[in-house]
DNA sequence: GCCAACGTTGGC
DNA sequence: GCCAACGTTGGC
């Protein structure tokens, strides 16, 4: 099993958004980025655990985690001329394109900020330091133990 | 809202 | 295949 973080911004997609569809999966579509798509469609497992990640807000922070229900499928709205995500150059035979669906888990007790985590001795080194643009990152198990106790939860 | 980082596009 | 122009992300 493999640890990931996704980024959302809250005002598009937020974590209370995933959590209050109990009944239903999330897909995790609109991913345009061939590195984090190469994630989505090659490496991300049914299974696999979620760093939920606010971005783009004044605390940007890890908030709670989720599980992957279903591995990387063709992103629908990719085809979809209506969609904002549309892309003309991904067909229904060559997708370009790759999603994901997600289940909630848990909030964290406490939000794990970007500031906490930079400053932290052993998570200066994630990618979402260091590499801060990938919306979709691979995570060691070290350092989801680490943000897992720095939110006040375990269990997962 | 600014801007640095960086990924993508397209002319040559 | 290089690289300048451009667009997007996301912290601040």
């Amino acid at each position: 099993m493999a640890h990931w973080l996704f980024k959302s911004e809250p005002g598009c997609f937020s974590i209370e958004d995933l959590k209050h569809r109990p009944e239903m999966t999330e897909h995790w579509d609109g991913v345009r980025n061939y590195q984090a798509r190469n994630f989505l469609r090659d490496a991300i497992k049914v299974g696999d655990r979620v760093l939920f990640y606010h971005s783009n807000i004044p605390q940007p922070a890890v908030v709670g985690i989720a599980e992957v229900v279903r591995a990387g499928y063709p992103d629908c709205t990719a085809l979809d001329p209506a969609s904002e995500h549309f892309d003309p150059k991904s067909t229904a035979q060559t997708p370009i394109w790759y999603m994901v669906d997600l289940r909630y888990l848990a909030d964290l007790k406490h939000p794990v900020t970007l500031e906490t985590i930079k400053g932290h001795p052993l998570l200066g080194g994630m990618a979402l330091v260091r590499r801060s643009r990938l919306s979709i990152q691979p995570v060691t198990p070290e350092e989801w133990g680490i943000i897992l106790a720095l939110g006040g939860i375990t269990g997962y």
